[in-house]
DNA sequence: GCAGTTAATTGACGTAGGTCATGTAAATTT
DNA sequence: AAATTTACATGACCTACGTCAATTAACTGC
């Protein structure tokens, strides 16, 4: 059988993104400071460093100390947490506007995963000690990081439940529709989930192997449910991935 | 092999202790109010209602909508999600000074879990309304209310690497480990777990059957590492746990 | 376009752990 | 103390999925 084409294009990331009106909007859409005076959005972005990221590099080390937040402003960022086995499990992936290494500020001392880029990034970051100023300094800033914890919170139980009661196949199927609602581009007939994400990727979110997936994802296709090919996966019928949950 | 005779010994919950004073007590022992003055507590309490729930009532159902946030005075509760397939899962232990149900206050508007007592209970209740005009009212208890989901979240994630990449003896070995260092109690040569605790309960909590929960502790008891009986776990060798995992 | 690399597929096989069924001991009720 | 209920244990299967290995197709750089 022929493997389509990939019809993934990339965004371009250029360093000149990093722009002051880019950071401006990146920072003032997130729903942290989305509410705030454009003042003191301008404020708050000055306390923040940008830095570029190529493909596959580590922002941080699981174990590293936390002295940092960061807020992806261009690309796709993904939290992986090591196991002794050498299998990598994969707890979120992340794109514009959402932050990550926070948790570790409100609470534990250290980073409880490692950050690696899926993508050539752009990325923003911001001092322990800085954020604990934006907090003090803006309570309702604190209520909304709640709001968004807890929102990851619940992710994280739902994703639980599933590794606890469904089968490798519900779980994949579930896994594709949550990319494609968060990350996915509507092309035509279905969406295009390009992050790019390899197998690899989707076992690792999924609690199972490289193997277990491609039969799956075989299957999919030759339901005519999804098409896919190296690094990305286009869905064509959600509503019989959603009937096999 | 003859099992032992329980060692369980379960705490009397008499209504009398949701008394005044013994309420004053749980709640300015709670993290999120601990740092504030007597006279804060004092109204803080004003806000709480108080009610006895026996064992395995249900609190909430998954689906309710969240119209108030609760606080374990006395006993235990488990929070619970249910599947299509009947499988439930254990998510959460919970006893005294733990707070639940607040999840869906910040950000979702129905509870995502069922919350079940395991004990006799002694619970204290407030309202959204009230808890978010505290919050109003005192800055510092979003932060620490903050740290507490963070905390959460940090072990959700840490379930899911568990659910993914162990075995299910394993995953066994880490529930007993997290439940004896969060509700063990000190009994002479090892740490007694008396929630009352089935191996139903323990299979929920670490997505398994009854039977291979049964299968796993019939062995680490034939090593020595535990006794068990009905209901109880005592852990006699938490390093021979620790090294399998 | 061609060569080399890497992702994905597919098959063959093994096994951890689920399912079903039966027995036993502990707790509860009378 | 006897009867009933319920939790736990254990054996006999069976299957979903992991593991290992070989092949194929897509992408990358020249």
């Amino acid at each position: 059988m022929a493997r389509p084409k990939s019809p993934v294009r990339l965004d371009w990331v250029d360093p000149a993104v990093c722009s002051l009106e880019y950071r401006l909007k990146i920072i003032g859409r997130l729903s942290f400071f989305r509410h705030l005076p454009a003042e003191a959005i301008f404020n708050i972005n000055n306390l923040f460093h940008d830095f570029d990221a190529a493909t596959g590099e580590r922002v941080y080390f699981e174990g590293d100390e936390a002295t940092h937040l960061y807020l992806v402003a261009m690309g796709k960022v993904k939290l992986v947490r090591n196991t002794a086995s050498g299998r990598d499990v994969l707890l979120d992936i992340l794109h514009g506007g959402d932050y990550f290494g926070s948790l570790s500020i409100f609470g534990g001392r250290v980073h409880t995963e490692t950050a690696i880029t899926q993508t050539d990034c752009c990325i923003l970051k911001i001092s322990a000690e800085d954020f604990e100023r934006i907090l003090l300094e803006h309570p309702d800033v604190t209520r909304k990081v709640l709001e968004t914890v807890s929102r990851r919170l619940e992710e994280s139980q739902e994703v639980v439940k599933q590794l606890s009661a469904y089968s490798a196949e519900q779980r994949i199927a579930s896994a594709l529709l949550r990319l494609a609602s968060k990350l996915g581009e509507v092309r035509g007939q279905g969406v295009l989930i390009q992050l790019p994400f390899s197998r690899q990727d989707l076992a690792a979110m999924t609690g199972s192997t490289v193997e277990t997936v491609s039969r799956v994802m075989s299957r999919f296709a030759e339901e005519g449910w999804v098409k896919t090919g190296r690094k990305w996966v286009t869905i064509l019928d959600p509503k019989k991935l959603e009937e096999i949950i």
